[in-house]
DNA sequence: ATGTCC
């Protein structure tokens, strides 16, 4: 295949391989991701995927390979953040006409939201966990005293009953069908609070760590700990626990999710093995061009040949299940959706409750200017970017969404 | 995205 990526070299850092042949990239996402390729510890070259835009630090849509350190800012503070998604036997005529009660099934399934409390009771967190919550957190929570011991500060995070909880923001459940009518389920959740508290801790030390050493920075908010440092090796625990919450945390909703379904719908269904669980903001240790690194993928998803991923496309637009083909100029990696193309705010601004009503026109969802900001036209043709990295991913299901759960 | 001693 021809090669699909352009490169561009700052002065003073590495190459900067670019899948965004075809779609928008803003001069700051540029800016940015220069500041990156000029770490002295980023690794032969810095990989952007076609969604690629401004974020803290570095740019979400990137791919960051570091030797002998590791950039907690990178990472971000929703460690762990991804999707997760489960094709069924149940076929769309199997579903109900009247798309409402399933949706409220699910919501009262699965703790979701935020914000202020009302009552004094967290509509984001259970009052008592279920079992099934229980016995998955008792397979993190021997690793969370031992991180506890050492930084004290995360013990008082809502951890255990935050395990199942979707959170806010752009997290989201969906039930979608694919190409030949199946039932699809997917949702997209993090580590919620306490993956937030451990990136938020470790990249003030890092940054502290930075001062000491008068670190000469493009931004201070790419401060890294270099392997040996005080706290690196604390940092590489915690960050991997917290990527062990988030799958964690995804799966107990979809099993919520399944049993809530199976009371709802009254046709008895199966969910098929092949179930696709992936990160798209963490870090992990990998082997390419012969060297073990740290792979960064901030909005980015690993891509190796034949792994399965998901791209979800914004709510009313489709999503792709896809396998990857191992492109190893993209650290064996692809987008994590479709980007953005304005900030929440300008979408509020230009667009009104009845755009949004025509946008997602069939899909059971709430409709209202709180959700305005998620409207399609805020994200960047998710076509476009599918054909930006037709070199790095193949697309083996495509999905629209029938309902829609907003975090 | 999160949880509120900003």
């Amino acid at each position: 295949m021809e090669r699909k990526y352009e490169v561009t070299q700052p002065a003073g850092g590495v190459p900067i391989k670019m899948w965004t042949r075809g779609v928008p990239v803003e001069d700051e996402a540029m800016q940015q991701l220069a500041n990156a390729a000029r770490l002295p510890v980023v690794f032969r070259h810095i990989a952007a995927m076609p969604d690629v835009h401004l974020g803290i630090g570095a740019t979400v849509g990137s791919v960051i390979p570091t030797l002998k350190a590791i950039i907690p800012a990178a990472v971000g503070v929703d460690i762990g953040c991804g999707m997760i998604a489960c094709k069924t036997t149940l076929h769309a005529n199997d579903l109900p006409g009247n798309l409402a009660p399933l949706r409220s099934a699910i919501e009262r399934a699965v703790p979701h939201g935020g914000g202020p409390r009302s009552r004094g009771r967290d509509p984001g967190a259970w009052d008592e966990p279920p079992d099934r919550v229980d016995q998955a957190w008792g397979g993190l929570a021997q690793e969370f005293e031992a991180l506890c011991e050492l930084h004290p500060r995360l013990r008082q995070t809502n951890n255990r009953k935050h395990l199942g909880t979707l959170g806010s923001g752009n997290h989201f459940i969906e039930v979608c069908l694919d190409e030949e009518g199946f039932v699809w389920f997917m949702l997209h959740s993090g580590s919620r609070g306490v993956g937030n508290a451990i990136g938020t801790h470790f990249i003030a030390l890092a940054k502290k760590d930075a001062e000491q050493h008068q670190r000469n920075l493009p931004d201070r908010d790419l401060a890294y700990f270099e392997e040996g440092a005080r706290y690196f090796g604390d940092y590489v625990r915690a960050v991997g626990w917290a990527q062990r919450f988030a799958a964690r945390n995804r799966e107990v909703m979809m099993a919520n999710l399944i049993a809530a379904v199976r009371k709802a719908v009254r046709k008895p269904f199966d969910t098929h093995v092949e179930a696709v669980n992936c990160h798209h903001n963490y870090v992990q240790q990998e082997r390419h061009f012969g060297e073990d690194v740290f792979v960064t993928r901030k909005g980015a998803v690993s891509a190796r040949r034949g792994e399965m991923g998901i791209i979800p496309g914004s709510m009313g637009a489709r999503s792709y299940i896809v396998r990857g083909l191992g492109n190893p100029e993209s650290f064996d990696s692809c987008s994590h959706g479709a980007g953005r193309v304005m900030s929440r705010t300008q979408a509020k601004k230009r667009f009104t409750v009845a755009d949004q009503v025509r946008a997602t026109a069939g899909v059971e969802c709430r409709k209202d200017a709180a959700v305005i900001d998620e409207i399609p036209m805020a994200y960047k043709d998710i076509d476009a970017v599918m054909r930006a990295q037709a070199d790095l991913v193949e697309v083996v299901h495509t999905l629209k969404q029938v309902v829609c759960v907003k975090g």
